[in-house]
DNA sequence: TAGTTGACCGGAA
DNA sequence: ATTCCGGCCAACT
C-alpha cells in the first residue's frame, strides 16, 4: 500500500506537458478529493526534478508558492509549455 | 497522543 | 473583483 504522498508524486509525474492540474484534481486522483492541502504539503517537502510540480496549480489558476525560481518563473514555464494562455 | 502548521478550496462579506 | 473565515488532510514537534 503506497502512502498518500507516494501516490501524489506518481500522479504529478504523470502529468503530460502542456497540461496543468489543480491540487484538488490531484488529490481526487490520489483517493482523497479533499486532501488538496496535503498535496501542497507533499509538493513543499518534495524537491525532485522528476516531478513537474510547476504543472500543479491552484483552482484559481494561480500559484501560492514555488521551491525554485519563484511564482513568476513557474507561470513563465507553463506559458512556455503552452499549458497557460496557449 | 495531542497540538501546530501549511505550495488548498469554497463560500460569505 | 478582492478580502476574510471555516474546514479537510498529511506531516512535524
Amino acid at each position: 500500500m503506497k502512502s498518500f504522498s507516494d501516490k501524489v508524486r506518481d500522479i504529478v509525474r504523470k502529468i503530460p506537458k502542456g497540461r496543468t492540474m489543480t491540487y484538488k484534481e490531484v488529490a481526487r486522483k490520489a483517493g482523497n478529493p479533499n486532501a488538496a492541502r496535503a498535496v501542497g504539503a507533499v509538493m513543499r517537502m518534495n524537491y525532485d526534478e522528476s516531478i513537474p510540480c510547476h504543472r500543479v496549480i491552484a483552482s484559481d489558476g494561480g500559484m501560492r508558492g514555488y521551491n525554485r525560481g519563484g511564482e513568476a518563473r513557474k507561470r513563465q514555464r507553463l506559458i512556455e509549455e503552452g499549458a497557460l494562455r496557449a
